[in-house]
RNA sequence: GGGCCUGUAGCUUAGUCAGGUAGAGCGCCGGGCUUUUAACCCGGUGGCCGGGGGUUCAAAUCCCUCCAGGCCCGCCA
């Protein structure tokens, strides 16, 4: 069974009908690739949730109330005075990293992007911004209750992270003067009213039916949980540690009078850069990059496909090919659980495989068959390179039978999405078609003197062909009968000669797309 | 130091939770398509399931142990 479908089933029998789906992310800068699987894990649950009959929502908290911990690089030193402050308070950086009065928050100039990719992959989440839920007062009976409570949940966290937590630890943390967290000391509690004095020697009061504060993250977290009735959050591995925020969320989350959601970890993508730039400059792999590159339902597919405790490699290099093509073949050619003969193995591999291909589709309940391109990636990658029209592209499918007819919207993505591919630095070297300039050194040694002639010859009868693609097609084929060279002999020297390898798409598209004057002046070097 | 995960064919892996004769894709090899679209079709090669021990009629699967690799653990989501 897909996991997905198996959390589903695992859930109704632990929580009943109502479930509760979430993520979690702060917004402290640039969206990257591994949010993707913080969302994805979520939502494919409450897809399954949803396909099970269940009554599931899908909610994504953002983390608008955390503080900027510390100026990261894309920053401007100006942002110094904001650190510790909430991110849905501190201004935007425009684009030479200063802060811009008039724009958005800091918070929702990262967001807005974001939701624009999830849209492209399917996901349409119920967006709560968690300083919203501290200005509407919806924290305040749990903040109150972590207060009275606060020497059970220092307990917690002391013996179960091991953490030693200082003298004057509060379970909450007021905003100062300058609207920072930090250097913000407690000084008492009269509900709703916690006072503090602040780095600067101010005092004040921080109300907790409004954003004037927060909890800590391991309570906030504990204490959300019950707020939103949240009954299933995958979390990153670095929650799931021994002693890490998920462990002591489930006690204090009791203590605070709710229900929390089952323990679930899910693996970490990692980015191996198959350009030679990325392993050097470290930059990370966005998922509005990645959406560029790579088609959204095969996008959902590298997490869908994937369990969840296994960390993915995510490869723009040559793996995306092989990817893309596993989509495709699953889709045309669906496994099938219900087929007589197969071993039990065999059968859990299909209905597994079944599921993620379900969940796979941008739009629930869509058919897998919307999204078949037809035609495999690699195949669809050298079409790109020699074609600079998209209808040559499609005509040239017509003509060997991948494409009937208008491509369809998928293909036209997948199309759109290669050519920025190739564009782009992750492309893999060896896909890549250079074609040569002249007849180099290396592929003149892998030919005999009677493949060389024929290319002269060649060259000649080139002179005063026709440009088109058959006329090409009929001069080779004639050219070599009169060389003396078998068709396949000749194609192999024509390969060396325009690509330096022995094989190649169909060498006649390819003279074809080289121009007349280049074949020639190629051929006869 | 604490903990998690992974180790199955040359490569990527399914199958491990619910034990029942090791599956797939890529690659490779051979054949076909009346002489090449990196296409397509057919067939084939290939694995003491990291090592060892235990439980069982039966172990890739459960238990113990060892080896190897990856990762997480600063109030930091």
């Amino acid at each position: 069974m897909h996991w997905a479908d198996f959390t589903a089933e695992k859930l109704s029998k632990e929580r009943g009908n109502r479930q509760v789906a979430c993520s979690g992310i702060t917004p402290s800068g640039e969206f990257h690739i591994g949010h993707i699987r913080e969302i994805l894990s979520a939502e494919m649950i409450h897809r399954a949730c949803l396909d099970a009959g269940l009554d599931s929502r899908y909610i994504f908290i953002v983390d608008s109330m955390d503080p900027l911990r510390r100026v990261y690089p894309f920053l401007s030193e100006e942002y110094e005075k904001y650190i510790g402050c909430p991110l849905a308070f501190i201004p935007a950086p425009n684009s030479d990293g200063k802060p811009d009065p008039n724009g958005l928050s800091y918070a929702e100039h990262f967001l807005g992007p974001f939701l624009d990719a999830l849209a492209e992959i399917g996901v349409f989440p119920e967006v709560i911004m968690n300083h919203e839920t501290y200005s509407k007062s919806q924290f305040a009976e749990k903040i109150d209750s972590a207060i009275e409570q606060a020497d059970e949940i220092r307990e917690i966290i002391e013996t179960i992270s091991g953490r030693e937590l200082d003298d004057d630890w509060f379970p909450y943390k007021p905003l100062g003067s300058d609207g920072s967290m930090d250097g913000v000391t407690v000084t008492g509690y009269e509900k709703p009213f916690v006072h503090w004095t602040d780095r600067h020697g101010k005092s004040g009061s921080a109300d907790i039916r409004k954003a004037e504060g927060k909890l800590p993250w391991r309570i906030d977290w504990a204490a959300r949980w019950g707020i939103h009735g949240i009954t299933c959050e995958p979390a990153g591995k670095d929650h799931g540690a021994a002693g890490g925020s998920f462990d002591t969320g489930l006690p204090i989350c009791k203590l605070l009078g709710s229900e929390p959601p089952s323990k679930m970890v899910y693996e970490w993508i990692q980015v191996k850069g198959a350009g030679p730039m990325s392993s050097s400059s470290g930059n990370t792999v966005g998922p509005i990059e990645a959406l560029n590159l790579v088609p959204p339902e095969i996008l959902r597919y590298l997490i869908a496909g994937s369990k969840m405790n296994r960390h993915i490699d995510f490869n723009t290099g040559s793996a995306l090919f092989q990817m893309a093509d596993e989509y495709e073949r699953l889709v045309a050619d669906p496994p099938n659980p219900d087929a007589e003969d197969l071993t039990k193995r065999q059968r859990v591999a299909a209905i597994t495989q079944s599921g993620a291909m379900r969940l796979s589709q941008i739009k629930r309940g869509g058919d897998p068959l919307d999204s078949l391109a037809g035609v495999t990636f690699r195949h669809l990658a050298m079409l790109a390179q020699i074609k600079t029209s998209d209808d040559d592209v499609w005509n040239s499918l017509r003509n060997s039978g991948h494409l009937s007819g208008e491509p369809n919207s998928a293909l036209q993505n997948r199309l759109e999405r290669m050519r920025n591919w190739i564009g782009s630095i992750h492309f893999p070297e060896d896909a890549r078609i250079n074609i040569q300039k002249v007849i180099d050194e290396n592929s003149r040694a892998q030919l005999s003197s009677e493949q060389l002639s024929f290319l002269e010859k060649l060259a000649v009868e080139l002179r005063d062909s026709e440009w088109s693609d058959e006329t090409i097609g009929n001069t080779i084929r004639m050219t070599s009968a009169n060389s003396g060279v078998s068709g396949r002999e000749a194609y192999i020297a024509l390969y060396w000669a325009m690509l330096g390898r022995s094989h190649g798409p169909k060498a006649s598209a390819l003279i074809f797309e080289i121009g007349k004057n280049a074949a020639i002046e190629l051929f006869s070097s």
